[in-house]
DNA sequence: ACCTGAACACCGTTCAAGT
DNA sequence: ACCTGAACACCGTTCAAGT
């Protein structure tokens, strides 16, 4: 519609991928823009809106335009997966902003469809696609969240660090596995392998019961 | 140590619990404690170091006394998951602060080891503990964030108002799924499958491969 | 050692007024 | 229809000063 409002959009992305989301503010996003702070509230009616429509904009561009046409379930689920994951590591603050609000608008609820059929096509008995849906993209996203907000830590330095402040034996697991913690980890393995296990057990629940 | 610094994260943890985390203001809690904004400083470098001291005081809660000492590794794991879950409902402005720093607190690396000797004791290769330590700890933080936060929706009513916003054929797995995404459900069922699911998942890496 | 007062550089949002 | 100015009720944090 108004293109005054995908222009307060496109400034305000640009605001959060250059200094992060802390400094999105409805004053300097006025000054962005070239207008009082006043006159946003014209095309946005609030704060929570501006982000809701921020992440809208992601969402958008996280579908593939064919829907993945011809490709089996588990390569689009994957992709979508990987879709995510690169979202949030070009848009870190967006990963937290994705928890905050149920997918109401038309995109999510495109991107969630698109799991449904997925899992349907897998063979998950229709009653339980709804919850593997929730679980995978709960997943998906907090392991995305995770990554941006450095949850997972760094690497090599933190689990050393962490063995450091509590007394041997109190710890049995981190003693035993020292020498693989201790090892430098890549994260884009690590979700290769995650999306894998997912797709186990989806596998499993369509196999299994029913 | 200071028993000033625990009376000052008391004071955190009511007025969030109260009035949310949004009211958490330096200011507010100077006011609850009786004393100038000024003075918390002397016993909290941060505002962000206060969060964390409010995320630690969660986190001491979550262990079990006894560490779970004769039971098996999945009860222990799922009565950790219930655990965890419980914590964000009581509070549900934690379930957002656990994924915006590394678990490195004393407590935090405590539940990081007892699922660590779980999953060692249920016969997961040792180089694959970690990531399925994440990738558990991932799900179960997501979940109660979900929760928390209203990402799951309320039930009935959402999936409802979702369908009437697209047209009709772009949404297959919706019109398949019709029957049941406009039943009421129950997350206390769901997270239980969920849990169910993930302890399936945590045999097959044990017993698949290595 | 512990706390205060005043100040700085910010916020989101309302409301009446301007063109 | 669209924007502005001034104001209200807030923020986190620094710094010099008090006891």
């Amino acid at each position: 519609m108004s293109g005054r409002r995908e222009e307060i959009l496109d400034a305000a992305l640009a605001i959060a991928d250059e200094h992060g989301i802390g400094k999105v503010s409805m004053r300097a996003l006025a000054e962005r823009v070239g207008v009082t702070p006043m006159a946003l509230y014209r095309h946005v009616s609030d704060k929570a809106e501006l982000l809701d429509g921020m992440v809208g904009r992601l969402l958008a561009g996280l579908l593939p335009p064919d829907a993945g046409k011809g490709r089996a379930w588990h390569e689009r689920l994957a992709a979508l997966g990987y879709a995510v994951r690169g979202m949030a590591r070009r848009h870190p603050w967006a990963a937290q902003l994705l928890f905050s609000r149920p997918a109401v608008t038309p995109d999510a609820v495109r991107v969630v469809d698109l799991i449904y059929t997925a899992l349907v096509e897998a063979g998950v008995p229709d009653r339980e696609v709804p919850r593997l849906e929730r679980l995978i993209s709960t997943f998906v996203i907090g392991f995305a969240a995770s990554e941006a907000s450095g949850r997972f830590g760094t690497g090599s330095l933190d689990p050393r660090g962490r063995r450091g402040r509590l007394p041997e034996g109190e710890l049995p697991g981190h003693g035993r596995l020292a020498p693989w913690l201790d090892l430098p980890w890549d994260l884009d393995t690590e979700f290769e392998a995650d999306l894998d296990d997912l797709l186990r057990l989806i596998k499993a629940v369509a196999g299994g019961r029913d």
